[in-house]
DNA sequence: CTTGCTTGTATCTAAGTATGATACAATAGT
DNA sequence: ACTATTGTATCATACTTAGATACAAGCAAG
């Protein structure tokens, strides 16, 4: 299940790719699965259509969905880019993390608990895949 | 020195913040340290002072700075909370992580390269402190 | 004390973005 | 054919960003 905040500072639909992204990533949608209509998904978290249909377009453009207007939508891959990662691309996940960690940090959490914390995260992401 | 991108899909406002606390948590700026004017900042950076302003207020409204009109801006905390992390807080770093370990993934990165990007942003992050 | 300079703050505007209401178009089944 | 289901396009509204400009408070020199 999915679930959005409607207070979130971040847009709907980036909060909606982001986590559509990490079900992919972490093979809770496996490629081949379908998702919901966007009418259905916009229901269900009860937002418009157009949002969820903007999400699905991201992540068409981003070649890990396909959909075919009258049929539905697809996921047909888990991995953006088959090669190896650009520089750009490093350097911008690597500051994304930065900023997260230094959120983790200023809000006082620990050392230990963010080190079992991303643990955790890695294990369930890199279970199987690279 | 703080880099920020004006072609970034995040605020500008946002990137300084986040840039700010990142100083902070790391130690680069130390507490009771004084920040630059925000015009002088903002001419640094080439952007407006509004912006810079807007940073400043954000993080003086977080608790670690405090600005004073006729005076200036001195880093007056370097952790939010002196107590535990607030179940919200370690829900919202929490996904902010998964959400950058999602597109690492699906980026191509592969597990051990993730893995010691973390751990050099750790022991850079937690040298001292907690 | 007054003047001038430095500082942060408030107000206003233009441009962009997000979100939604609604209409259109393609596919599949009956 | 016709109808239901699906994604897509168009348009409108509200909000946000980022900047230009004016205001206000502290401080130091005279």
């Amino acid at each position: 299940m999915i679930t959005i905040s409607l207070h979130s500072p971040v847009p709907l639909h980036d909060q909606l790719v982001e986590a559509l992204r990490g079900k992919i990533a972490d093979g809770s949608i496996a490629v081949g699965d379908e998702l919901p209509p966007v009418r259905q998904l916009a229901a269900d978290l009860g937002i418009n259509l157009n949002t969820v249909a903007r999400a699905y377009r991201e992540l068409t453009d981003a070649g890990l969905l396909a959909s075919v207007r009258g049929r539905g939508t697809v996921v047909i891959s888990d991995t953006e880019k088959p090669a190896g990662v650009s520089a750009e691309d490093r350097k911008r996940i690597e500051s994304a993390i930065a900023a997260a960690l230094a959120n983790a940090k200023i809000a006082g959490m620990s050392r230990k608990t963010i080190e079992s914390m991303l643990e955790q995260q890695i294990k369930r992401l890199w279970k199987f895949g690279t």
